[in-house]
DNA sequence: GCTTGTTTTTGAACGACGTTCAATATAAAT
DNA sequence: ATTTATATTGAACGTCGTTCAAAAACAAGC
């Protein structure tokens, strides 16, 4: 075989790329192999190993392209009302997403480096760019538009519903009435954004 | 061999629990296999299938003792003032011990069944355990010891600074200036009980 | 003590995994 | 056509979770 004309290194790379979101899709991180993958888009294992440094490189790039499409999401949401009501409006499209890809989003909630390893800055920046958002959109709530604290408050939020979604998720929050990541989410971004508000004067 | 003598079921059960722990604690979860462990307590793969169902329970059985110890955690704060120095005990308790015991709880944090299996009741009755410590803590803020809201609140807080420990722990916070997992979750605590404060006039 | 029956333990075996690398096939250069 | 450089292969290595027939250890009855 080897066939280096029918596909240019690039064409390649996102051949791979989309055969692994498409694995991810429809059958979960744990299907998401070397073998797998090669079989998908007709090469053989090795083939991945000279576009990608490991599996852990590809997953991260997988995990990218996720982050880039929730990215797309929340910058598609009309803001420019009071923060408060943007926060909602990002939120509601963050929620939407995770339950339109929820596959996809458990990789990128459950996938970690392994010890030592760092996350290459490639991946950093997809992080930063949707923390921009929230961050944008938080800005009018901080004195003076401080950065600091804009950045610190996006921090705690995305981190916070992060955390509630990924619990709620995989059952560890024993909920017992019905409620759902989505009112709990709801509840923190209320009562933290009110918590703020009744620091302005103070503190 | 086969020295059923030896140890009885009940003890084979926690020599199998204790040296999982063990190789948690000093080399992670990915060291936790059959083999390794097998060897560790001098018996051979086989038989830890007559003890846990497969490595998946062994799993949540070692979590659910990182949940007792962080319960014990807990439970040793002294409480009592207002919820707040309290949430702030429990809140220090809680990063102190995982801290102490980052290999464990990142196994806790990162760990999930594969889909379709549903956590076990006696995991389940390890988190409401712990959940109830925060109920308890937070129950003087909510009106008339409202329980259904004590209960959302203390999941959400719970669940938000599991978030934070969770994403700064593995780099995917991209924490600019040394905002540590600590400020970010004494943030989130602060401001989330000023907004409940706040909003027991309204609402 | 010996025999029988039950239970525990074993460890080789199976299929699948990530990863490597000598060998091979293709393309480009001379 | 010959040489050089590059892309691709797929068998091979060591590891994993898990199974299960065989072997070993025990208990009971005699």
């Amino acid at each position: 075989m080897a066939r280096r004309s029918e596909h240019s290194r690039e064409q390649l790379l996102t051949l791979a790329l989309d055969a692994a979101w498409g694995i991810v899709e429809t059958e979960g991180a744990k299907s998401l192999t070397a073998r797998r993958l090669a079989q998908t888009i007709g090469y053989s294992p090795g083939t991945l190993y000279n576009l990608f440094e490991d599996l852990d490189e590809l997953t991260l790039r997988v995990n990218a392209r996720s982050l880039e499409k929730l990215y797309e999401a929340l910058a598609a949401c009309r803001l420019g009302q009071d923060p408060e009501t943007d926060l909602r409006a990002l939120l509601d499209a963050y929620l939407t997403f995770i339950e339109r890809h929820p596959r996809h989003w458990d990789l990128v909630m459950n996938f970690n480096l392994p010890e030592g390893k760092e996350l290459p800055s490639w991946y950093d920046d997809r992080v930063t760019r949707l923390l921009g958002v929230i961050e944008e959109a938080v800005r009018p709530m901080v004195p003076d538009g401080d950065v600091v604290r804009a950045n610190r408050v996006a921090r705690v939020l995305w981190a916070s519903v992060q955390g509630i979604c990924s619990l709620a998720n995989s059952g560890k929050l024993t909920v017992v009435s019905s409620e759902s990541a989505r009112e709990l989410a709801a509840d923190l971004v209320h009562t933290y954004l009110a918590g703020l508000k009744a620091n302005q004067g103070a503190a």
